[in-house]
DNA sequence: CTTGACATTCCTGTGGCTGGAAGGTGTAGA
DNA sequence: TCTACACCTTCCAGCCACAGGAATGTCAAG
């Protein structure tokens, strides 16, 4: 199986990979004598769980983390269940200050659309609300 | 003025100002004659203005236009409205998909907690259900 | 013998900074 | 005068997770 085989089982792009490999992210892998990389069932049960937690947006240390344990021969589902719990605070906590960040532009919008629009120096109008807008 | 009482008044550090200016989407600094910078309370606002749009998570492209609108003797607040505008629903869209994502993660918790969390190999615990995850 | 689809490495760019090194300048106190 | 110390300057490197592209090599089919 060469890199092209594995891209289509995992979804993840040739170039990707090649790139978790430089950054041992994945082991080094074999090569065939004409110097291609050669994939096996292995290789591609790794990938998919890399593929898996990106999808999940775990950050590539994250996922080294992960997959180290596993090479060591520790069982890393406790691990992941944790991150999975901290995803979700996360999350919760990324919400929060976007539905703050809406509020802010949705005030903005309505206050700014009262202004004249034609206010090159930005005194009185949105830009000046921007220039004061804090946090 | 010199780099230091700018970054006071506005929030924005020294490094960043310097960046800004590189980048271009400050001007060139005027300069003293030992080489410092050196600002006035025109430079002020509009670093004021930069500041709050990135507040907003405006992108620096997206500020450049309506410096340059400004430079230009146009008054940016109809493209600062519309771009207000904009992050709204594009925030909506993110709050969306965050939400979308919690609920996978949520999912994944419960069910990878109902698997034993001892298998190093990954194939009947949470580490299979994140392999086999996809969108 | 050529065409085309693969593969390889290496370098660059993205966004928005931040950190640090190496050196110059300005001011206050001993 | 000497010396701290705080400020300034430029330049180079790193972060994250890739994507794009150049230059080159390999292999199978027609």
């Amino acid at each position: 199986m060469q890199i092209r085989d594995l891209s289509e089982r995992t979804g993840v792009p040739a170039k990707t990979i090649r790139y978790y490999e430089e950054i041992e992210l994945l082991p080094p892998a074999a090569r065939k004598p004409n110097g291609y990389r050669e994939y096996n069932q292995a290789d591609v049960e790794r990938l998919k769980l890399v593929a898996g937690a990106r999808r999940l947006d775990f950050s590539l240390s994250e996922i080294k983390e992960i997959l180290d344990l596993r090479e060591r021969n520790i069982a890393p589902c406790n691990v992941l269940l944790d991150l999975l719990n901290q995803k979700v605070m996360g999350i919760n906590q990324r919400i929060a200050e976007l539905q703050k960040m809406q509020q802010d532009l949705k005030e903005l919008y309505s206050l700014g659309k009262t202004f004249p629009t034609d206010d090159v120096a930005g005194k009185h109008c949105v830009c000046h609300l921007v220039s004061e807008h804090l946090n």
